[in-house]
DNA sequence: GCCCCGAATGCTAACGTTCACATCACCGAA
DNA sequence: TTCGGTGATGTGAACGTTAGCATTCGGGGC
């Protein structure tokens, strides 16, 4: 009845099912090697004890630490929860943890954030919703640490691994639909410069603009949330309104929505309105807002294998694909598409 | 020129500033009682070479991880990231980095995830977004280790300290509110009857309805999406609507809205509409939405104080507050009070 | 009956840090 | 000059695990 308050370890295990901490060591490690019967002892023991491994030790002994970074942008604006989810799932299944990283505005260049990440001892990194106050903290740590990024293309440069979705496309996808309705003329509310995804949905923007022969213009940038996208219409309302506004992310296209019923102008009869991320009230507003869905399950899947990969020093499956593409979800706020 | 690839130690440290290991340790962990010359020379060291600590081996010898685990719920549907994020910053602030722990509907009841938590030897472990299917992962794990929950008061119990906004609080502002705008006849958009806080939403509705002589009905329960919120509605709809309807949080109060325009129904005038969590959107809907504040951070610095005093073992503050008050947001989906 | 082989298990050392104690240098008082 | 004392630094051991090698055991071929 030795309540030593301290933790069973293998030791202690060991004692109790009569064989050496080693072969304790063994059946958690390679259970085939060691004998059906002691095996099964062992497993007794350890289950009675309420044994667990102890992660430092193992960390120690190893070099590895089991853990996975996660460093993300922390100002709650961005959506994708789901991405982050993913990630810790799959990590989870593949015998990871994730350590969490946030970086606030407050944060400045994220230098701090970045010798914290490197002294975290994680086996790699995961950058999540990425803007350019994290490229510092990211290629810092990419120097002696695996690093894969989610969503922006652009730190490829820094010779990281970049797993996304392709912005350009899904903005060049509601800019062609928009065409098809027969708008002549949009407005891209931009988001803020320094986020990969913003500056990638306006190239897109810009590329399909051009493409088409529309009549493009940007405003902005706004900030990604709803009242910057509800002052930038005002703005246009009183300077002069296009046939259709396409907002960086769904939340300014809310506040675009907003806008455009406080000045009575209907929706999509006088100005078609696009989103992009396909947030969770995106179908239910007032008209349901045409937006752009990303896979982000998906990609957080991926980029952990990927990052998997890295660490383990394996080739990934050939066909793996570092791009994903979005899929444009057209509903009430934009026209219906001419059949001519 | 020793490329070697290995992380430095304190040994390498240690040669470089010619000083033995001891002393460095004693640099990082308590520098005052180190000779200034000494001191600054072996810090000139750990700067030349990189050095961070390592991790793992100070938690082994300690048996202190400097880790917090984090329970959260992965469906996604579910607010506050704000919370996340505010536990994260003030938990690197103090010294501690953040493991983040997600169970999804695919977990079943958790134990496993509590498996996990247990193996992953957090100091402790903060559960932020609660409802039934964590309770097993959760109590296991209070046995051997401190746990603060947040927003989850029946937790209480099980002799979990709980930090929350006071969700019952919460839903009789509304009534009260909505009693003041001079409606007669509320109905309740309940949450899933497995989460703590629609519960507690839900009974505060009862508690309020009973209290003001209201004409109060519950419906559902919903799943938190808009989705819910929809279709619940357009039940309403069908069966006979109330003069309100009060979401049990903000999303499906969005839904709410949507079916209620669908029917050309005007709301506040005919129906007045409110949520709960003053989520981003909320404000920009159409009509804005009148809903209840949760102060989402204040709440994660809060439990994650609460968790700090019980692994220092120290006591709080007195005044330190376990429940946050919410505070109505009156918008225009609820009509104007009387002020008679 | 001897030897060799493989399967199963045990022992020793080491990972990088901190704790407890030992040592050393130096200063001032007797 | 010697001694106790303090402030600064060094030494040994230990945390719990895994890697590498050593040992034991039983059985089959000569």
């Amino acid at each position: 009845m030795d309540v030593s308050s301290r933790r069973p370890s293998m030791a202690d295990v060991a004692a109790r099912s009569g064989v050496s901490y080693q072969t304790v060591s063994r059946v958690l490690n390679e259970p085939d090697i060691v004998k059906p019967a002691t095996r099964s002892r062992v497993r007794e023991a350890i289950s009675e004890l309420g044994y667990t491994r102890n992660r430092a030790a193992r960390a120690l002994k190893t070099t590895r630490s089991s853990l996975i970074g996660m460093l993300t942008d922390g100002s709650a604006l961005f959506g994708p929860t789901e991405t982050t989810t993913a990630i810790e799932s799959a990590a989870r299944r593949a015998g990871y943890s994730v350590l969490l990283t946030t970086v606030g505005a407050e944060d400045g260049a994220g230098r701090e954030v970045g010798g914290e990440l490197l002294g975290s001892g994680a086996d790699g990194i995961l950058v999540v919703a990425a803007h350019e106050g994290m490229v510092p903290a990211v290629s810092t740590a990419a120097r002696s640490t695996p690093v894969v990024a989610v969503a922006a293309r652009s730190l490829q440069m820094q010779g990281i691994e970049v797993v996304g979705v392709d912005q350009r496309l899904g903005a060049r996808q509601v800019i062609e639909h928009l065409a098809r309705t027969g708008v002549r003329s949009v407005v891209h509310a931009a988001g803020p410069q320094d986020w990969f995804d913003a500056r990638s949905r306006q190239e897109g923007f810009e590329e399909a603009i051009a493409l088409h022969g529309l009549d493009g213009a940007v405003v902005g940038p706004g900030d990604w949330t709803p009242r910057s996208g509800y002052e930038l219409t005002n703005a246009l309302v009183r300077d002069g309104l296009p046939e259709a506004i396409f907002a960086a992310n769904d939340m300014m296209a809310i506040g675009v929505l907003h806008a455009l019923h406080e000045h009575r102008i209907r929706v999509p009869e006088d100005c078609a309105v696009v989103g992009f991320d396909n947030t969770l009230g995106a179908e239910f507003q007032v008209p349901s807002l045409t937006t752009v869905a990303q896979p982000f399950a998906e990609l957080g899947r991926l980029a952990l294998e990927r990052l998997l990969h890295l660490l383990e020093g394996t080739e990934l499956p050939p066909g793996t694909p570092s791009t994903l593409p979005p899929r444009l979800v057209v509903r009430r706020s934009t026209r219906p598409e001419r059949t001519h």
